[in-house]
DNA sequence: CTGAAAGCGCTTACAG
DNA sequence: CTGAAAGCGCTTACAG
């Protein structure tokens, strides 16, 4: 399909120019011309080339999204809100994924190609040393999507504020003695929800034992699955004085952990209670109580934040920040005290 | 960043055919020219501009993906097998995802424009009607990854071998009375998978119960979810004579099946049989047998179909299927007959 | 090994 | 409303 303006131009009687024109939806064409073009470029199948019109445009329709992971769930969903609102616009997305912080590195630096895209979104990547100054030299805008940076646009979700959260529920449903299934401490998302947490307890004069503050033992997937949460919930148990209620920083070492409480033969929302993180399509399922992240706005923020840049309509740095909800199940029943969740466990 | 190779030329004291020549690897420049054009070109930032490297070439370095639900566990495993596999390469990807087989055909058709990739994988779609005419004219190749035409490049996975693994798997371990969970009928992965289940049995003398096929009445996913396998299990374990086995069209619905089985009081793996499909991240952990697709080696494979189709050097059509292979847990431990599985619950 | 020049397929002031 | 022409930033025979 070598078919060029030229061919329709002539065909259609016409200058390339007004072919141009009727394909950028000008007004400057008499509807009779118009109609005339589009009618021969139809007939022959012609398509103006990608190429050739963001090089003459100087400009590019065409997103990056840098992702960790492509996998997590919590990307894929992130991702999904973006297309939905990208679909909307003439922009394609493209899509680098890394598996290691180096990597992150190598794919930011093909997406800042130039003339590769128009401006490129980087996931849940912590912006210093390499990263910090790609970002920096980058001829592009970029934003930051869960992650952040004092002088990069950013959204992200308050992770703080889901500690905060779990807290105030185990709070006001009457916890004395509460428990955290912790991911890696090096993780960031987790660490914060744990700040929260403790910081809320605290306000309430609840203590919270640092022995009942157990790291995940499985290092895969930043210490977010079952396997730890399991084993974490067993050493919980096993405990002199377990817990009455635990958080869990997230719903894959929660699933773990129900699993354990099973076998214990606890009664869970009862005998005992329990607060995920990120509200899988499990977490549903199963009757988790959990903080569910508003995944599909984020992606959908993310790509109006860059239109902004894009268009030069942003001034100052933006940083948007979306508030996690507790979405409380069968797995905190008794904590219930009036605030009934939606949740049932089917 | 306006740079262009002239900048480069010209404080260099070359052509600016030179200049393209050392970025292309061209081996008719000498040692010294290269290194010189490369220290300034790196000293001032150069980098070469996409849109009009592609133009000139008359090719470019993009491949699209057209994809339904990306959130998908399945797809997004499959991209990363992609993924991995590209990025030894210095292609490209743009991701189109669509929620519907309508959309599918409009995110096909953007990825066909003309200059904005050089091959195209479509995942997981019936081609027939507007699909299969879009294809049909397409002037770049595409390849077909979980689907299949009798005249289009194609790579999936042998759902009715999976059907018939499971079968073998009951007949050898002596069960005498299987049921099905089914996703819904109109899925043509789990019908071939409940093919190749039914042929099987059959040729082992084992009877089906029709009755004890249960199409999910969760329509979510295509019938792929939790919900409908809780509730399919309980119908079968309240039919007048239950399976003593049951095949689940996916892990979603034996996770829920797995669910219903406990509050039964059951002992899977001993009293009654399950065998999923997928090997979700969560089969391994709650000790479900099921049948595994090599969702990475998909993705590769893909690459490399669409890379021959691309530089012509394939012949015929080719199609290309990989084998799923029955992954042995606890979920069907008495059914081991010696064929101990790799699988322990954690 | 190197350069001058044509060409890739569009867009967009500038004139009319 | 329409056209002639320059330009977007490269690549690649063709000559030397």
């Amino acid at each position: 399909m070598g078919l060029t303006i030229y061919d329709i131009a002539s065909k259609a009687g016409v200058s390339i120019a007004t072919v141009s024109r009727v394909f950028n939806g000008s007004d400057r064409v008499s509807p009779a011309t118009r109609d005339m073009v589009l009618s021969v470029a139809d007939e022959l199948g012609y398509q103006p080339h990608a190429s050739a019109r963001s090089l003459a445009r100087r400009r590019t329709d065409v997103v990056s999204a840098v992702i960790p992971m492509i996998s997590n769930y919590f990307f894929a969903e992130v991702l999904r809100g973006l297309q939905d609102r990208m679909a909307e616009t003439e922009f394609d997305l493209l899509v680098f994924s890394a598996r290691s912080l180096d990597e992150m590195a190598i794919q930011l630096d093909r997406a800042l190609h130039r003339g590769r895209s128009a401006g490129v979104l980087v996931f849940s990547a912590p912006i210093a040393g390499e990263l910090e100054a790609l970002v920096g030299k980058a001829s592009q805008p970029v934003v930051l999507v869960d992650g952040y940076h004092p002088a990069i646009d950013s959204i992200s979700s308050d992770n703080r504020k889901g500690g905060t959260l779990a807290a105030e529920h185990f709070a006001q449903g009457g916890v004395r003695r509460p428990g955290v299934l912790m991911a890696n401490r090096e993780s960031v998302p987790a660490s914060d929800r744990l700040a929260g947490f403790e910081a809320r307890l605290r306000l309430h004069g609840i203590p919270l034992d640092p022995s009942l503050v157990i790291e995940n033992s499985h290092p895969l997937n930043d210490g977010y699955n079952e396997q730890g949460g399991y084993a974490g919930m067993k050493a919980l148990l096993s405990a002199p004085n377990p817990p009455d209620a635990v958080f869990a920083t997230s719903d894959a070492q929660a699933v773990g952990a129900l699993e354990a409480l099973k076998e214990s033969g606890r009664m869970v929302g009862s005998d005992i209670h329990l607060v995920g993180y990120d509200d899988l399509p499990i977490a549903r399922y199963v009757g988790l109580t959990t903080l569910r992240q508003p995944m599909n706005d984020i992606g959908g923020r993310a790509f109006e934040l860059l239109m902004n840049r894009m268009s030069g309509t942003a001034n100052g740095t933006v940083h948007t920040v979306f508030s996690p909800t507790l979405i409380q199940r069968q797995s905190t029943r008794a904590l219930a005290e009036g605030t009934v969740g939606e949740g049932i466990a089917l």
